[in-house]
DNA sequence: CTTTGTGCAAACGATTTGCAGGATG
DNA sequence: CATCCTGCAAATCGTTTGCACAAAG
């Protein structure tokens, strides 16, 4: 992986033909040095923890244009919540039902379509393994009530 | 499958301990009725075609009701939309990036976890394959643009 | 008769939009 | 210097809530 040299970032921006602003920058920078997938609320709100740097719509609309250029993935494992992730190799996810921790889950750990040919006359363009259940941690906790 | 007797939906519903209503009775026919993806909104126009039967507020919260009582599932595929699916046997999806259309597909088509042990630590409960891609008719139309 | 569900309208949270000013290439 | 981005506040969308009335068991 190996993310979060700013030139590297700067780069990756241009060679998609974005302009390098401030809090393009900002955004794409903090989703790369982040592990979790946070959500357009929570991005705005870390940036901003130590001055005012972004505004809520520019961090939404950073994300898009983002987005659109394949630099930034959606991760949708809630209802009504939206998260981002900079990771845009394919991979898989886990969601734990205590925490609502998302991790995610190497590619190579599911081969589904190498085996199985799906319903004829669907282009299939992408897949994605969804797994929930309960981490390390939470199903401890609920090991003995 | 077999659904839509009536009587069926009232033992599902009291099997459950719900009570039964004319307004719960209706969204949760119209889901077993329909093999498309709705959300609440989209059930709720449809109930009230004919003439009105149920409120909004009364769709939201009979589907999660239904949903508490395991006899609806939420299906998350796209940004801010919850649609819902009252099949609730494990299966996997497939969304058409041209039409948006979501389709089914058959859970023995994939065995992910059978053969792959996951990261040590997190108990599984439940996994679903998201495929996406463009369906026999998208496909076809943007066959030569 | 007790409990639970319904309808309405107002409240809510997340995201989008319109527009004027500002920065980028 | 033309184009695209930002910030603000208002608008919008889907969903939830509070409360009085109605219906189910």
């Amino acid at each position: 992986m190996m993310p979060a040299n700013p030139e590297q970032i700067i780069q990756s921006l241009k060679s998609r033909g974005l302009r390098v602003t401030p809090q393009r920058f900002a955004v794409y920078a903090n989703l790369l040095a982040r592990a979790d997938h946070p959500t357009a609320e929570q991005i705005f709100l870390e940036l901003n923890q130590q001055a005012p740097q972004s505004s809520q719509a520019t961090v939404y609309s950073a994300l898009q244009t983002l987005r659109q250029a394949g630099l930034v993935r959606e991760v949708l494992l809630e209802e009504g919540v939206c998260r981002y992730d900079a990771k845009v190799e394919p991979h898989h996810h886990f969601r734990c039902r205590g925490c609502g921790q998302i991790s995610d889950i190497a590619w190579e750990t599911f081969h589904c379509l190498e085996t199985a040919p799906l319903a004829p006359g669907l282009t299939i363009e992408s897949y994605e393994v969804i797994v929930r259940g309960l981490c390390d941690a939470c199903a401890g906790e609920s090991e003995t009530p």
